[in-house]
DNA sequence: TGCACAGATGCGATCTGGCCGCAACAGGGA
DNA sequence: TCCCTGTTGCGGCCAGATCGCATCTGTGCA
């Protein structure tokens, strides 16, 4: 938090009451929130930051690269610190969120870097599908 | 063609002269068309369809599962046919849209199904990453 | 062939997520 | 403490997509 703040500092940024509410709201969370509810987690300990600063703002961190967005179905961005990013399954059945380690895309990024020449970042879009339940259900409808 | 037709009049649908052409749009093009340049593309035989038609239209055909639509980064959704489809990569850097066989992902696949027990629809969402010539690029700036 | 009705369409309004310009405000170096 | 420049609140604006409603048109049936 120390070193975000720095950071900021460093980049001939401000270090301001916003910045320091939106950090804590991010530190405290567990991934996975919107602008919206990161600006409604904001406005409960300072109820006059605008839903533009906390956009900016979260410009702002993902420049320096500590915070990054990730695009779960078909809503809203969620944002989340970039140091406990993981990947995403939606599934398009119920809606849940699953998370998995980038780990588990090792191997398709080595086979997408020598066949494409392209490197991946898994963390950025999620990937849709359908989870065990949801997978069943649709089995059982047609066999 | 005239099975999609069939498929539609079979689901208690109507074969309209804008389903007909949308159709004939989308088995002409080479998929990766959003809504407004498929409007565009079917309005030059029938100026008077709305585009609200063909949103109407594409969710129709995606019911029956004739269409699918994927989200390439961060603009508009594309729409293609099912039968065409593949993966999609876009390059963070330059915009580039890279396409893929569904086959390089069976690996991941198999894995998340065993790990997740998640079954994933690899053509719903692109992956982002760096293609090549800017994966080079960005590695002689930080290297 | 003509009729009736449910499905489809045109149109404009509306919604959501996100960004922008501008004037006022406030960190923080000197 | 003062000043400069980065930041903020606010309202307006944008793109992409959806919706309600009156009107129109395929299509099954007589």
């Amino acid at each position: 938090m120390d070193q975000v703040l720095a950071l900021l500092r460093a980049g001939g940024g401000r270090v301001t009451s916003s910045r320091r509410i939106l950090l804590e709201v991010l530190f405290d969370a567990d991934g996975h929130l919107t602008a919206e509810e990161l600006a409604e987690a904001v406005q409960a300990r300072a109820p006059d930051i605008h839903l533009s600063t906390i956009y900016r703002n979260l410009d702002e961190l993902q420049r320096l690269g500590v915070v990054l967005h990730s695009h779960l179905g078909h809503g809203p961005a969620t944002y989340q610190l970039a140091a406990n990013a993981h990947a995403h399954f939606i599934c398009e059945g119920c809606g849940a969120v699953v998370e998995a380690p980038v780990r588990l895309f090792s191997g398709l990024a080595r086979s997408v870097k020598s066949d494409l020449g392209f490197v991946i970042d898994p963390r950025h879009f999620a990937i849709l599908g359908r989870c065990s339940a949801c997978a069943q259900e649709s089995r059982r409808h047609r066999p």
